[in-house]
DNA sequence: GTAATCAAGGATAATCTATATCCTTAAAAA
DNA sequence: TTTTTAAGGATATAGATTATCCTTGATTAC
């Protein structure tokens, strides 16, 4: 039961995003060079971000990824989502209707008391990530990045920025 | 992001496990049969909760499961993770280290922010597990199931205790 | 206008994981 | 002694993840 790895990916794709100077666009090819990643599924993810509406794109040379909205209002449920689909992790079977004392036809009226729990636990962990905003990630780096890396960074990403 | 179905059977079988009167023990074909799973694909589910010590086993006729515990001191989080594993959902592969501005063998002090916030929601969501007592599902179920049906069930199982 | 660059997305392949079955072994009970 | 059982090894199938390649159409730079 992993998440997928792009999630990491989209993950500090965005972190980047939320860097970069009002109006200016960063490429796929940039974002994979900057990460170590495969450019061509990297492409995959940001087509997720893309899709869920948390990045607008433009094509052509200088063109690229900028964040579409800011990124206080950026959670990481919201890239999560993206990448990861909002389906819920625990998936209830129903089980509890092969039960060869039930009689045939028998409907439940609820959801079974343990796909409840599970579904409640399902629930924390998107509170978790719904509380947790891009703009506080972006924060906490520039405290545990050294600054001297941080700004060598800056001028990386803004060498590539459309 | 699935969890295994699997989660999904060990934590019917350790209910009705726990509706087993004092001592005695339910087979792996009787719980397979009453929750209409394969049998051999079951008993994996239900070695994990062996090794993990949350059942007793015993051999031959009449043998089979039974907690090793009272109900009230096994919790969901014990048989998720007897059957999925203690691992955790988001894993971190240190991505940031392929930054191309990084000196070469610059060593990180702490995990990555991104990393810290996904390890939250893992604990969020093993915190409401860790909340969650067999005991109390078992209550809960007793409200849930209609009388009939919960008084059958015990007679069927009770007939296949050994 | 032309050539280069880009995101989007379809098609396909490789690799892992989950799901499932079968079989052997050794212990316990009848 | 025979039957029943859990444990676990060996495979097999299906599905998901990871990855690459290629086409299309939009945009920019020249
Ligand atoms: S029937 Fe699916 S969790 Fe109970
Ligand atoms: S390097 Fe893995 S989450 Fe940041």
């Amino acid at each position: 039961m992993n998440l997928k790895s792009q999630v990491e990916w989209a993950l500090h794709c965005a972190a980047v995003l939320a860097g970069l100077p009002e109006g200016r666009y960063l490429s796929t090819k940039a974002l994979a060079e900057f990460h170590g990643l495969p450019k061509e599924y990297l492409s995959k993810a940001l087509q997720g971000l893309s899709q869920a509406k948390l990045v607008d794109t433009t094509l052509g040379p200088s063109g690229g990824y900028r964040l579409a909205r800011p990124a206080s209002d950026i959670t990481f449920l919201d890239i999560v989502e993206a990448v990861e689909g909002k389906g819920r992790t625990f998936v209830c079977n129903n089980i509890r209707a092969n039960n060869p004392c039930r009689p045939a036809g028998f409907c439940d009226d609820k959801p079974c008391g343990i796909a409840r729990i599970m579904w409640q636990a399902d629930e924390a962990w998107r509170r978790t990530l719904a509380d947790a905003k891009l703009s506080d990630l972006v924060a906490g780096l520039a405290k545990d990045v050294p600054a001297d890396i941080m700004a060598a960074s800056r001028d990386w990403v803004l060498e590539r920025a459309g």
